[in-house]
Order: structure tokens, then C-alpha cells, then sequence
DNA sequence: CTCTATAATGTTATCGATAACATTATAGAG
DNA sequence: CTCTATAATGTTATCGATAACATTATAGAG
């Protein structure tokens, strides 16, 4: 350590008795360096714990190596699939996440575009849920790869990996009316506008209107992120606004889990009085009893493709796209014994 | 933007008419700037959609305004709690999050920690699942600020925000022996030798052998993290190698709820014919049907002392402590249906 | 009205690495 | 053995901010 603070390369060129130069190269791949004085150099940086600041590497190569990614939540299996996934294959690109949690909020997604930003991602992955348009012009001015996740949104700033949660919950709200559900409900959150639960919502609305049947059975609970809890309270409101229901479609598993845990206390019949479906195909759904109808997405693929997008826009891949890419992630319905054959 | 890249402080201090010193100084709380100039740059700032470069700053600063937090897995909802509520405390003194899985690996934990250690950030956060020497040595070299979470490690490095799983495990263990349970099995990871799964199957051996009863039914299954899955399948091999058991102590709930599941439909009755018990008090417990016995620990508070002790070391709150810190998290325990009167 | 303390602003050096160019060493051609 | 292409290494400038010190403006004391 020179003097006072931390050790530098400063430290490391003095003790193998080569400049510094010599030592960056030695830590950088491809870079013409003899490969006696690379392992000289490397073990002699092994041997002094030698940590590279890459604050000042990256400002002096303008490459950062993070990827910035804003999910709504990580307490939500899915996106903590996703970000498990997109790290995977980001790592294989030396390139390092920055994690950040919007709580559903296009406001505080704001805040932490700006605080990411600082950061200078070479990339920044966000969940659609809406934006501020301050958050479209900082992202603008940034001029980096953008990637919407989760969604394809009608109004796409650059790249997108997801699916239609509206054409999904329409899909499986027709499926259902196939087998016969006339009555069915739809359980969400409130005040969620622009947001993909209300593009379920209104993917059940639609497919229930082209059928002319009623898509007035709604009920909605507080604000995400969904929880069994949720579905436990709000299927005990539904029972009491809408006895006749015959079928009830959850915005998400967990809801699905808590409403047919209410229903089995109360002696209604799954799915012989009221069926009951989710949307994620979470574990939970396999293992409960019954098992519970939904929407399967996959959480893992998506952070896959966004990782590997990431990779090729930067250039790490060679693979590099000439237009934005919008990545289709399919989704499929699994019916279960939470209804009726 | 000066000529080719990025917006500077120097483009925002020409259109200002001032020094880059002063744009710096209306960017930071309490320097000595009048409020005219300082409304003045920062609406400029605003209007030119400049965001600073925290590269730069953190470089001259020697304050990179990252906590570094290595969890096991954020795949799991008690370790993505404890993630979300640690940012919120760090995110009132201005400190960013960076975050990195282990995968239950203390390999793995070397490298992340080299990683992390790169960024240069104020303190860093562990969860104990052991560590390797190389990564004691690197944290020392760093000299900053580390907490063990998650655990009491008998050997802590410096702080530690957690609970002894042991004891935790062997509470549970006694209060089932006191039920009348005798012949309980434990149903848990393999090859987890020095991690909080080791511990808890520690804790019920150790319970069993102090009143005499055989230690012997442990039934194990892949590595973390335990999924709803591999308490199906356990409980299948479980009933086959111990058809004696009359109490089964699983590692997290999840496992608890497939063995549930798996009793349930091959007829066992819970808690008549045989007991579960899980740990963790994860919501879907307490909604099974029956609902799921555990260990009730709390991943929020755990977040949220670590987060506090941090900003308290680090100075931002003025309450710096003078030695390390060890703060026990209670836990309890929780009978409920899954276990009989 | 002058002096002094302090507030407000500016100037210079610096953080620790890498890029770009410059120089020296080495290997292979003839 | 000499020449040249390339590999290996070194030197200098630079990334964009902040710290530390220097200077100038302002306010209050007397």
C-alpha cells in the first residue's frame, strides 16, 4: 500500500518492477503481454490481495460493465427468477447488475432511472409498468440499450422481451368460457392503470364481452405485490357480492392459493361449486389441493433473452442487431384440477 | 454535450456561467453555495437532463456509495425480504445497493466478493454459509465494514444481524419432543456441511440426543434452494425407509408444504398420523390447509437492523459503535394444525 | 466608513485506472 | 549478419468529478 490508503496498480508495478501498463495488461485478456511476466504479475496480485478499482478503470475505458435493472419488487418469485436468470448470462460477459425496485411505481421508477444512471449501465432493463415521460427523456439523453420486460407495450421505447399480458388473460378467460364458465369473476389489485395487471384485467373484460357475457364481477384488493393473504380476504367479499360466480380467474397463483384455501374453510367445492384459476404457474399451484389452473410463463426464459439481447447490443456476442428487437415469450394455459374436465 | 459524449459538469457550469466547483457544490447538501446560484444550476441541471457521473465522483470522493449484499439466493422469498428492506434503510443515507448470489457456494462467495470488492463499496453484507480463507483475507485487505447476516457464526469476521439456526432448530426440536413426538424425522439438503441447513439438522440431532431418541431418520434431498418439490419427493422416500415416523421437521416450509401435499393424497393424516413441521413462517403456512407448524423468524427486521448498523458504522447517524456488533433476531415458534393439541 | 469574519466562488491537484501513441526487444526472412 | 515486422513494454494524456487551498464578495461590528 503506498502510504496511506488502499493497494493500486502503482503498488503492483513497483513491486514486479514494470509499469503499470504492464500490470493492466496483465489483468486484461488479449492484450500483448508476455505470458512470464502475466503470471509473475497475476500471482504477484494474488499474493498482495491486490482488488482492481474499476470506479477508475472504467472511467478512463468508459465502460462501466453494469447492466441496470429496475423490477417492480424482488419479493415475487418471478422477477426474482428473471434477475437470477439475466445475472447468469450477463456474468458470462463480465458485465455486473445493478438491481433496482420500482414498488409498482412509474414515480419512483423515475428516481431510480436517475439514480442508476449515475451509475453509467451500459444497458438498462425496466418492467413496464408505465413511465414518466422524464424517465423516456433521461433514457433518451442516456443513449443506451433500453429493454422492456414482462410486457409488450403499445408504445415501446427500444427493445422488448415479454409477452401480452392482456392477449394471455383473454386466451385463458376464453378457455374458460369454452368449458362452459359463464359467470366468472375476476380478482386483482386496484388501481393499477397502465399496468400489466390491468391488462389481464382487461384481457378477462374483452374476451368476456366478445362473448356478451358479464364482466362485472370484479373484486379488488390493495395495492401489489399479491399475496395469498390478498386472495383469502377478497374471496371472502366475493362469495358475498356475487354468490352466483361459477368460476374465478386470479391475477396471480398466490391469490388463486388464498382464494381456494378460504373456499375449502367454508365448504365450497373446487371445482365442482366454483372453479378457480392464477396466472404464473408458481410451485405452489402444482402442490396444492387441488391443483390449481393457470397461466404458465417462464420467468427463467425471459431473463435469458434479455440477457443474451443485452449481450449482443453491446457487442459482446458479435450478434449484434440492426433494429430493435421485440422477443415473444410464450405463454401457455395449463388446466387443472382447480377445473372442471 | 461537450463536442462528442456524455453531458458534463463543465457543460452544465459553462451554460451556467459559474465553475464546475460551484455546479458541484449546488449538487451537494450543506456546501456553502447561495440559494439563488444553487436554484439556478439545479433547475439548469433539470432542464439539460444532466446527470452526474458517480464514477468520477466516487473516485475523487473515495466514497463509492455502495453497500455490497451477498445472498445465497434472492429465489427465495425470506432472502429477497431481507434484500428489499436492507435497500430501504440504505437508500435514507444515499447508499445504492449492489447485489450478488452465492448459490449457497463459499467458491462461489470468493468470487462475487473479489467482484463486489472492485467497486469499491463503504461496507459489505455476507450471509453465512461459511467462507473460504482467500475470502476472509480479501475482506481484510479491504478494511471496510462487514456483517454476517442470517446466522451467528461461531467465528464472526466482524458484525453479525441473525439468529443461531442451532438453537432455533433445537427449540423446535424439544417442544415436539415435549408434544409426546419421539420418533421425528428431519427431512433436509445434503452436502450443506458449515451452512445454516447444517445447523438446523445439528440443533435436532442434538435435542433428540439429549432425551434419548434416535437422531437417525434424516431423509435428504438436492442442494438449496429447497423447493415445494423436494419435499414431495422426500416424503415419498421418507415413508418408505421410516413408515415409523411420527413427526416430520423440515428445513424451510416450502419442503413442509410438498410433504403435505404428497401425505395428503396417499392418505397419511396430518397431524393424526403424522406431524409437519416447517421453518421459516412463510405465508403459504399459514394458509395450507392444514396449516403448517414453523419456526417463525423475521427477514424484514433482519434487513432492517443490518441496514441501520451500516449507516450507524459508516457515520451517516452519528451513533458509531465502538466495538462489533451482534444482534440477536428473536424467533419463535409457531404450532398450529399441522401439529396435534 | 473601515475593518474583520465569514460566506461564496474559483483554481489547482488529485483519485486510479486505461487509451493512444512511442519506444524497445525479439523473431523470422533473406 | 542485417533488416523488418511484430511483440512487448513504457510514457503521456485523459476520463469527470471532488478536496483542499486561494481568492473575492458580503455582512455585521464598532
Amino acid at each position: 500500500m503506498s502510504g496511506s490508503g488502499q493497494t493500486t496498480m502503482k503498488d503492483v508495478a513497483k513491486a514486479a518492477g514494470v509499469s503499470v501498463m504492464t500490470v493492466s495488461r496483465a489483468l486484461k485478456k488479449n492484450s500483448s503481454i508476455s505470458d512470464v511476466k502475466r503470471k509473475q504479475i497475476l500471482s504477484l496480485i494474488q499474493e498482495m490481495n491486490y482488488v482492481p478499482d474499476q470506479m477508475a478503470g472504467s472511467l478512463s475505458s468508459k465502460k462501466s460493465g453494469f447492466v441496470a435493472a429496475l423490477l417492480p419488487s424482488i419479493n415475487n418469485l418471478h422477477f426474482a427468477q428473471t434477475v437470477q436468470s439475466l445475472t447468469k448470462q450477463l456474468e458470462n460477459s463480465g458485465l455486473q447488475l445493478l438491481l433496482g425496485c420500482t414498488d409498482y411505481s412509474a414515480e419512483k421508477e423515475e428516481k431510480i432511472v436517475e439514480l442508476m444512471l449515475r451509475r453509467r449501465p451500459e444497458a438498462i432493463v425496466l418492467t413496464y409498468d408505465g413511465h414518466t415521460q422524464r424517465t423516456r427523456d433521461l433514457l433518451e439523453n442516456a443513449s443506451i440499450p433500453v429493454v422492456e420486460i414482462w410486457e409488450q407495450p403499445k408504445d415501446p421505447i427500444q427493445h422488448s422481451v415479454g409477452f401480452s399480458n392482456f392477449d394471455a388473460a383473454k386466451k385463458m378467460t376464453n378457455t374458460l368460457i369454452d368449458k362452459g364458465y359463464k359467470k366468472i369473476a375476476f380478482l386483482g389489485e386496484a388501481d393499477d392503470f397502465g399496468t400489466r395487471g390491468a391488462a389481464r384485467r382487461n384481457g378477462f373484460i374483452s374476451a368476456m364481452e366478445d362473448h356478451g357475457l358479464s364482466a362485472e364481477r370484479i373484486v379488488q384488493f390493495e395495492a401489489p405485490p399479491v399475496t395469498i393473504g390478498n386472495g383469502a380476504i377478497a374471496a371472502k367479499s366475493l362469495l358475498e357480492k356475487f354468490p352466483d360466480v361459477d368460476c374465478v380467474f386470479c391475477v396471480s397463483d398466490f391469490a388463486a392459493f388464498g382464494v381456494q384455501s378460504h373456499f375449502i374453510k367454508v365448504g365450497v367445492n373446487i371445482p365442482n361449486d366454483i372453479a378457480v384459476v392464477g396466472f404464473g404457474d408458481f410451485e405452489v399451484s402444482r402442490y396444492a389441493l387441488p391443483s390449481i389452473s393457470t397461466v404458465k410463463v417462464d420467468p427463467i426464459l425471459i431473463g435469458h433473452q434479455t440477457g443474451q439481447l443485452i449481450c449482443n447490443i453491446l457487442g459482446y456476442t458479435g450478434k449484434k442487431p440492426e433494429q430493435f428487437q421485440h422477443l415473444d415469450i410464450h405463454v401457455e394455459i395449463s388446466l387443472r384440477e382447480s377445473v372442471k374436465d
